[in-house]
DNA sequence: GTTCCGCATGAATCGATAG
DNA sequence: ACTATCGATTCATGCGGAA
């Protein structure tokens, strides 16, 4: 085994940058980093807009930090998108996951974010921006792998639809599409569950909350599932609104939250009462203890 | 004005490597390259499966005369995916856009495409692959898009419709309207038009045919009416099957379609013939005339 | 003429076995 | 140790034959 947190861990959300406040954290102590960081150009106020031809090597200690606390076994969940500039995609993305691999990450697989519901806008010469990529990273060939916890439904509903007509029109249920997640499983029981594939097809968050930009609970809700079990433990250093927070307190995971600014952590102790679990979360962390 | 075909060009299949036939060609010929070439380590009987790590060395010098003879204004669309070699994805395909753009290229854009139906499989640590890349490059910044030509109706768009044109749906309209897609456009009568993302939605097509063709003729045909008008050239130099030339014939753009193997364009043929557009196709050309 | 069921088959990937 | 080949896994799709 390796090392653990202590039985008593607490869930926690750390203010300060990640890059410093995990060089106080033991090696080996996550099961699963999955995270948002902030993209290129974007949240000026707080990391200060990181220029797309610096990304990269802003990106690089903060990764080692990753690499050091995470499991042997675990997984590294980075969700990201490349940004237009110039007329061009940029090629930070690119250049990160070869970077990445020099420090001795294996880029296992890429799974790709479709938004559903993207934001309606047209340019002269692209379209709507409505995939991300979800790039997973390991430290080794072997990881641990819960495939049986994102079963879904066995496919092409709106057939079956079809063919029982007024049936299945009660069972109706737009959660479930394709690569659809396990929200609603309850409605398909009975019905054959095979694998997904690599394509997740999510919404994005409607802007209900005073966060912006935030991943759907249902994104790292189906990595948990998938790379931890009950009682493991989660890290997302650019915790933002601490939607990673919210999938583990709803999944019985331990996490570790770490972002820059205390307004983020109010944002995320709201949003951890309102399901009820508000108890869980630790307030006394401040990155320097 | 760019160099233009003559007005007498036929549609051709050329056997031969594009490198080689392609060198042959005026520059500033085609308004739009789109094409699926040979992934690493498949297609070994023609192309003798070109390993990973010489793909991109395999690949650029036929690059170097797709950059010759586009047009300034016109598009290259590169339909790949990286296989998974050791457990973990090849950079092959990000070494591939990296180099390309050392070659004058910009790459404007990276479209998803989801294939519905992929094949089967279970492994201990990945899921079924079900996306592909569709690389777009431009030789400027400026270049030709009709995207009116792809819009669709408002909410799902290929999740559905598209798919379920039969082939005989699609061959009806195709004289009297000349999009290829009249019966469609006739049903989305009054509902509102949008214009699409930057993923699509496609199922490959199966085993119905003699011949296997992985390319889905909606595929081309979603880019060539995106960056075309009627009566321009396209160019395909990994032909294959025909796809592209049968969506170009639907379509009634002129096309030139490149492969090594004689029994390819047989295969093209026929299909062509099934399109009873048969006449359009010029035997002539072997390469070497 | 419909509807339904069975079946073959795909840009696949991994692990084991053989040279 | 490294490469090449083979078998097992598994699901959306469209076809043909049967009811």
């Amino acid at each position: 085994m390796t090392t653990q947190l202590p039985a008593a861990f607490k869930d926690q959300y750390l203010i300060g940058d990640c890059r410093d406040a995990l060089a106080q954290v033991p090696p080996n102590t996550f099961d699963l980093i999955v995270t948002s960081p902030p993209y290129a150009d974007s949240r000026k106020n707080t990391y200060g807009g990181i220029h797309p031809d610096e990304y990269v090597e802003w990106f690089l200690p903060r990764a080692e930090q990753f690499f050091r606390v995470l499991k042997p076994d675990g997984t590294f969940i980075l969700n990201i998108k490349e940004k237009a500039v110039n007329g061009e995609r940029h090629t930070y993305v690119l250049d990160l996951i070869k970077a990445l691999r020099e420090q001795g990450w294996l880029w296992t697989e890429e799974f790709i974010w479709h938004k559903k519901n993207t934001f309606p806008g047209k340019w002269p010469n692209r379209f709507r921006d409505s995939w991300e990529r979800c790039l997973q990273f390991n430290k080794r060939r072997k990881f641990k792998m819960y495939q049986d916890a994102v079963k879904v439904p066995v496919g092409d509903w709106a057939e079956s639809r079809l063919r029982n007509l007024s049936e299945t029109d009660k069972r109706r249920d737009n959660s479930s599409v394709g690569s659809g997640f396990g929200k609603n499983v309850s409605n398909w029981v009975g019905r054959e569950m095979v694998y997904p594939t690599n394509v997740l097809h999510l919404a994005t968050e409607c802007g209900n909350k005073s966060h912006s930009a935030a991943f759907p609970v249902e994104l790292p809700s189906w990595f948990i599932r998938l790379f931890t079990k009950e009682g493991d433990v989660v890290l997302d250093p650019f915790g933002g609104s601490g939607t990673t927070g919210v999938a583990c307190a709803e999944l019985d995971r331990r996490f570790l939250l770490i972002d820059l600014l205390e307004e983020y952590r109010e944002v995320a102790l709201e949003r951890l009462s309102e399901v009820s679990l508000q108890g869980r979360l630790e307030l006394a962390g401040t990155g320097d203890d």
